[in-house]
DNA sequence: TTGTAGGCGTTATCAA
DNA sequence: TTGATAACGCCTACAA
């Protein structure tokens, strides 16, 4: 049987049975300056009855909800399952709690959300586009409550901004790759009309010049989806057309897709070709052979993005803020 | 320079601006019955004041939030994160917003949201409790919003619960590695003060006497954990100790570990020792071999999940509804 | 069709 | 120290 969800005690409930104003329960719940004997009995009579107050009543007086949403494309990726899991913490010990939204990969999406903004039902926003249009550093600059975005966003955007050098990062690979004595590199890229692919890619190319090897199109394959599947797909065309002796691949799932094609052919990651992806996920430990990974610090972009953004709502002024996080290669077997 | 969040146009705003009371405002909004060319002015103004009603008080006024909570121990986790991307489009098509909230796997942090369900900030609770205790089967029932319990729990616990007898789903693991020749089937389990952790070990035994084999103490590997790490290890005990043909993990974390821990020592999966796991999640057919997996229905039940709890929000009564999700077996090449 | 007024539950101001 | 009262923004009888 089920219970009815209908009558709750309020605040004059307790006032009545205790026999006080509803003010005086509200300074004894609250800690206020009041009578200690009264505070005793409110708070037993509270108890009894299962008071708690209404937590709607409180935000709609106070016009915060201490919560704040976290958007992002798909929630299965585990760059931002990672971010969502750093993020956790930081909002728990500050008493906020965790809204999430799939924005499903939609820039129209990203820009509805950042305008519902108005209605006030978050405090503040963590945003990981994954295309930034100008509409949509329009839309920050006119969002009704703080936003951090977590991705690389025009310079006078007027929002704080966590990043990462993902350009870098795919240099770093590059090199690593080429100081293995990897010649003939194949890059396997996700969509580049996205803001990881589209970085992803001039690393690639700066990697390669950095280390006196020139860029070859034929070496370059752009996946459909930065996911395995379309990655298999990608990862056979590579291989059917080219030699390669080192591939990179633009995130883990790639880069894993890569070494199941190499089985395929009686390759094996590391021995024939060296294999390095990017994320440093726990796919990447758990892949075999153990995948080297470009480490992008996504679980760090969380916690500085809740960060910065818990900032905003105790009310910190200023200019935007910008923090950017270096990546670092993590060595395993797959390239070795 | 950032904007100030302060104020926002009210209704009283608009309604001072078109001539009209605030009433009339709030049905031209609404679409309630109006004068037409009066409507049009009002929501022209309100266009140009940039109005959107207040969420929080809205909520206040009807006293819901339109948003529910879904409550996992770790949303790393595979098979919750498989629940929350198939929780998220019900919800999203109801408007309904989702919460996220991690327990840690404490019974207690458990108890404690139930009982902050009082507050009334969500509407509703999707938990999916690793542990059963017998106060939290009677926070349960004292809830003061619906909940539905994805996982078992006892008959008589009054609310809606979706579960999946994952006892014969590994006993269909083992059922396919005895068909398979498996004579000396490992059993890579988990915790088993954990609900899935004793179940599964529940099935392995009855899986075992079904196929005309004894359970043997030995060949029985308890990690401490379900992640991958903590596989490692136990596998590794279970290998050095033991000569066995078949593997079963208790999910896809820990088969992959055996996986690992056959490669060291020369062996493959599939052709020397089979291996079987438990969820079917993306690693499953990443892993390599590709993992022979027992599917769980992760993404069924929180679907169902969603929709019995919208269900109670719709203002449904009626005694608690049961739903099992039958598991079956998804053969790939580790078992082969 | 429109406006006035009351109420949702809480906190905060002010006078007693 | 306490209690009466106003206010937060919205919706909705009810009266005009």
């Amino acid at each position: 049987m089920r219970p009815t969800y209908e009558t709750r005690p309020t605040i004059h409930t307790v006032a009545r049975a205790a026999g006080v104003s509803i003010s005086s329960v509200s300074r004894a719940l609250n800690g206020q300056t009041s009578n200690s004997e009264m505070v005793e009995r409110v708070k037993a009579v509270a108890l009894t009855l299962g008071y708690a107050p209404n937590a709607l009543a409180q935000s709609f007086k106070h016009q915060h909800l201490d919560q704040i949403a976290f958007a992002v494309e798909d929630i299965g990726n585990p760059a931002y399952l990672a971010m969502v899991r750093a993020i956790e913490p930081v909002l728990q010990q500050a008493g906020i709690r965790l809204l999430l939204h799939s924005t499903g990969a939609s820039v129209h999406a990203e820009i509805e959300l950042l305008r519902s903004l108005s209605r006030r039902y978050v405090d503040g926003l963590i945003l990981s586009p994954i295309r930034v249009t100008d509409e949509l550093v329009h839309e920050l600059a006119s969002a009704s409550t703080p936003v951090v975005v977590v991705g690389t966003i025009p310079g006078e955007s007027p929002v704080d901004n966590v990043r990462v050098d993902s350009k870098a990062g795919a240099a770093l690979a590059v090199h690593h790759l080429a100081a293995q004595g990897c010649r003939r590199i194949g890059f396997l890229n996700g969509p580049v009309d996205t803001t990881p692919g589209n970085s992803r890619l001039a690393g690639y190319q700066a990697g390669l010049e950095e280390a006196g090897l020139v860029f070859d199109q034929s070496l370059l394959e752009t996946s459909a989806s930065f996911h395995f599947d379309e990655g298999l797909i990608a990862a056979k065309s590579l291989l059917d057309h080219q030699k390669v002796d080192g591939i990179l691949g633009a995130n883990d799932a790639l880069a894993v897709s890569a070494i199941h094609q190499l089985g395929t052919r009686g390759l094996t990651a590391g021995r024939d070709v060296r294999v390095v992806g990017m994320d440093d996920g726990e796919l990447a430990s758990i892949s075999l052979p153990r995948l080297t990974s470009v480490n992008l610090g996504a679980a760090q972009r969380g916690t500085i993005a809740a960060q910065l953004l818990l900032d905003r709502l105790r009310g910190e002024a200023g200019p935007p803020r910008l923090r950017e996080v270096v990546p670092f290669l993590t060595v395993r077997e797959s390239s070795q």
